[in-house]
DNA sequence: TGAATGACAGAAGTTGAAATCTGTCATCTG
DNA sequence: CAGATGACAGATTTCAACTTCTGTCATTCA
């Protein structure tokens, strides 16, 4: 035991370290429990299912970014630089994550393909967020966009391969980074009062 | 033996059987050649490796769409409307290919999976179906793009949601069809001459 | 009494031997 | 002699026995 009360964030702590040791194809609930020193039904008693445990990780790990970007978005500033300070720090922090924690980014990638809860909020969040600068820029005047909620969904959408994991493998690319300036400029130009 | 000569065109087709029958995973040269009724030793004598023979099938099968799209591409009308057609067009040719062929579907995902010169061919080959209508679209003072080979990269990076084989998961959600709207409004705002 | 344990059943994953497949090539055939 | 064949080596896949894992729960412990 490494204390005498095993916490659930003690176990979320143990089965990151886990995760990014062994990947989400080999990490084990009796490794977790075995990283901690306890058998592996107590950690069944704070997560019911390796399922929700491996969730709770990747949402642990996803709020960093959340935290990241919300600094971003309630800097000052044109609505128009601070979406695009706001795009291009979500595409860096997404692609640093994959590059400085390929286990656990193979395990959020793994979540994705299963429609998980965690990254419909993930998402929501996001696109929340979004919804919040365009509104700003369309009250100051700056952006047009009847709806903006559904202007959010399509910025999301447009930056896709910018921060969807399933096109992380493009991230590398020489000339990536032009190509998410050219459409940023055009996502600007599209949300730009005329 | 089908006939008596045995030609490239037939062996693709049998490939192509094969391939939706079995599957990417399944399908063997040897079921190929047998479905001719020939030895598989003669496969090799027209491809040099399944793997050519595979992309050989999805090129041919990725042409059906190419077609389709200059079609729309060269038929008149302003450039915007010719856009959105043209992206409407290929979005429906990708979804019907996805629900009507799941297995050359799954072998054309396979393809993209491994940066293969096909794939890299029709991708340039959309992209530049695209820059057309872009600089047409310039050229009638409709569309103002400083570089269209860029603008017409963005475009269809920003679309890639409703066309790469990653997100065709998503294409049979309700409220597609208004994400795709939305992203499309977008960007016809964004090429638009202010 | 609330937290932890570990034995257990069924599910999932591993392993290694056997079967099949890919790609080559010497030989055959019309 | 161009085109087809099928035997072959090495790579890959299959299959079934075996191991490990997940999730439960009656029991133990403090």
């Amino acid at each position: 035991m490494t204390d005498g009360i095993l916490t659930r964030d003690q176990i979320l702590s143990a089965a990151q370290d886990v995760l990014r040791r062994y990947g989400p194809a080999k990490a084990t609930v009796v490794d977790v429990a075995r990283a901690l020193g306890v058998s592996h039904g107590s950690v069944y008693r704070h997560f019911p299912s390796k399922a929700a445990l491996r969730e709770a990780v990747t949402q642990r790990w996803l709020e960093e970014s959340h935290v990241l970007l919300a600094a971003v978005m309630t800097s000052g500033g044109p609505a128009g630089a601070r979406l695009r300070a706001w795009s291009s720090s979500l595409f860096a922090a997404k692609r640093k994550k994959a590059l400085d924690d390929p286990e656990l980014f193979a395990t959020y990638m793994a979540l994705v393909g299963e429609a998980s809860e965690v990254i419909d909020r993930h998402v929501a969040d996001l696109v929340g967020q979004l919804q919040e600068i365009i509104s700003d820029g369309v009250a100051q005047g700056e952006f047009a966009a009847p709806d903006p909620a559904s202007a959010a969904r399509a910025v999301f959408d447009a930056t896709i391969r910018f921060h969807d994991p399933a096109h992380a493998g493009d991230w590398g690319r020489p000339g990536i980074e032009d190509e998410f300036d050219a459409v940023h400029t055009l996502i600007l130009a599209g949300l730009a009062r005329r």
